[in-house]
DNA sequence: TTGAAAGCGATACCAA
DNA sequence: TTGGTATCGCTTTCAA
């Protein structure tokens, strides 16, 4: 039966005293290396493993982190991003000896409620802030319980520790790709406004634009799922003075897009440009391929996790900037038709 | 300061002794009703919320789940079903105040002790098996440790309590589909087959082919992902004697399928039908739309949650059995062309 | 019905 | 350098 193996255990097998076993098994001073050796040999005979029980009963941590996603209820299908992301997480985490709470809700107040809960049962010592948006009450509330947490992508300014990795850059250089290739309508289909991410494209896509003295193309909205692409095209695509080329918010998005646009009858890239943002995998794969711009969500878990950490153990952590998120041109992307 | 109210604190306030008030609050007998409602009035009004962990180290319980997912290092994109499944999970553990741990790995021997160490740290109470293989190690492993562990949709005789969905009627249903629709060549684009669940769905294609006198079609391996069935298409659609109908493992392969046979000229449904598995949202806006078979990913895990909450509560937990999957058909399946 | 006290498995302080 | 012990917040006997 391992698992059952306590301090106690190791401590009456070394012939010591459990506060010596705690000592040497922290790696803490004030045990001889003799005695030191003796207890780790006493531990790793008996197969000991701490009770994270125990362990954050004494030391006033849980040794847990905690990340709330926040669904569409009849959807509930995760973002590729969150794979990666996740996986960044744990690959910092796991050797610290700390556990990720996952939960879902798929309203905004149940969301605060789980942070609120997580919070007070005590469960997670710290939370990680994704997908903010504007005003977003979570900051408030993890001030306003004392819980450490670190934003994901939030923007200047942000109060709480963040990481960020930069996106105008690539939009800057997706743009540079357009213009290049003759493009002079370049509209936008965004996310929902109230997110900071969702803005900080399409800003970057409108001043990027104005930098090159061009005038930004329609802005249709949508809601970073492939179907609201396949909206955003109908509505963008109707119109008489449509744009030659469109930069999506998201690959899902833009991957809905492009599906319409061909049903409609358009050539991409021949008659139509289509890009995407984030670089998942099915990006790749579609007819044609969609040109993107490439993230790092593992990364970004990953420095996420780190900070989170350090903060957790109180030491004053500075924001984490991931190397830029990249262009990747692929097939979806081509010379601006001849005539309009 | 929230959060910091303990026990102790609302028995000072309510004039009590800790255990009336541990009683009180977990409905236990020995309490009187006045008792019960002056404790019931001081833990509302300090708010208190008792601690996960004071709970756990006295109650033997760590009020947690684990899941772990195993994904391909390159990918790490969780598929659209585990959204719904982990949401399904927390419908159920979030009112029971129990909490998802969820952890991911890239290889097999990593998922092994990643289970063995939400065990040996008693980090979690019992853990769901999902994406069951051929002789699963962790089976052997949970009974080893004594952890309590649900299956999701394993194989019949599966040594632990399960949760199921039925496949064969709707693959039933699909094939009579196909075959209604003058079909009589149909192929297969199979999973990995180490995976119970490749192997269930394979062999209800097989079966129910047989089973209406019609020889197999092609069965060509892949492995879930989108980019597989992009090279399940070539090959099986290379040589002369090719199906007129595919069904492949999941909805992700058969997008994949799809998109690379229109690549090579043919028309679905129209020189083909196309049919996939699980029933995700992008299935219904691709182009064309994808028949498929719906699965309830939400209810697999919210029946997967209560068994594994029974199993820790000691009492000895039925199968659950799943309302049937059933067939949707939509544009991606048509009458078999004529000539072939 | 109520309350006092003994754990649960660690950490951390303080004597020895 | 050691070992003893209080402590964390709760559950669970066991007396009163």
């Amino acid at each position: 039966m391992p698992g059952r193996v306590t301090i106690t255990d190791v401590a009456a097998r070394a012939g010591v005293a459990i506060s010596s076993v705690s000592s040497a098994l922290n790696g803490r001073p004030g045990v001889s290396e003799q005695t030191r050796q003796k207890i780790l040999l006493a531990a790793d005979e008996l197969g000991f493993v701490p009770s994270v029980r125990g362990k954050s009963l004494a030391g006033k941590k849980t040794f847990a982190v905690g990340l709330v996603v926040h669904r569409n209820p009849d959807v509930l299908e995760l973002d590729p991003f969150f794979g990666a992301f996740i996986n960044g997480i744990e690959s910092w985490i796991d050797e610290r000896d700390f556990a990720l709470v996952l939960q879902t809700s798929s309203d905004a107040a149940g969301t605060l409620e789980r942070y609120r809960r997580l919070a007070a049962g005590k469960r997670v010592d710290g939370v990680f802030l994704n997908e903010i948006e504007i005003d977003d009450p979570r900051v408030a509330l993890v001030q306003e319980l004392g819980l450490p947490a670190v934003g994901i992508n939030p923007e200047p300014g942000f109060p709480l520790p963040s990481v960020r990795q930069d996106h105008r850059a690539a939009i800057e250089q997706l743009v540079d790709h357009l213009v290049g290739l003759g493009h002079t309508s370049i509209g936008f289909v965004s996310g929902p406004p109230r997110f900071i991410h969702s803005r900080q494209r399409e800003m970057a896509w409108r001043l990027a634009l104005e930098a090159r003295g061009l005038r930004p193309g329609p802005l249709v909205p949508a809601s970073f799922t492939y179907e609201s692409g396949i909206e955003a095209a109908s509505s963008m695509l109707s119109v008489r003075l449509r744009p030659t080329a469109v930069i999506c918010a998201n690959d899902l998005s833009a991957m809905g897009f492009m599906a319409q646009a061909q049903h409609l009858g358009f050539e991409i890239p021949g008659d139509l440009s289509v890009a995407g943002y984030d670089g998942i995998q099915l990006a790749e794969y579609v007819r044609p391929s969609l040109t993107t711009v490439q993230t790092q969500p593992r990364r970004t878990g990953y420095e996420a996790a780190r900070i989170l950490l350090e903060l957790i153990d109180g030491t004053p952590a500075a924001d984490a900037d991931i190397e830029p998120a990249v262009l990747v041109v692929r097939s979806s992307t081509g010379p601006a038709p001849r005539v309009h």
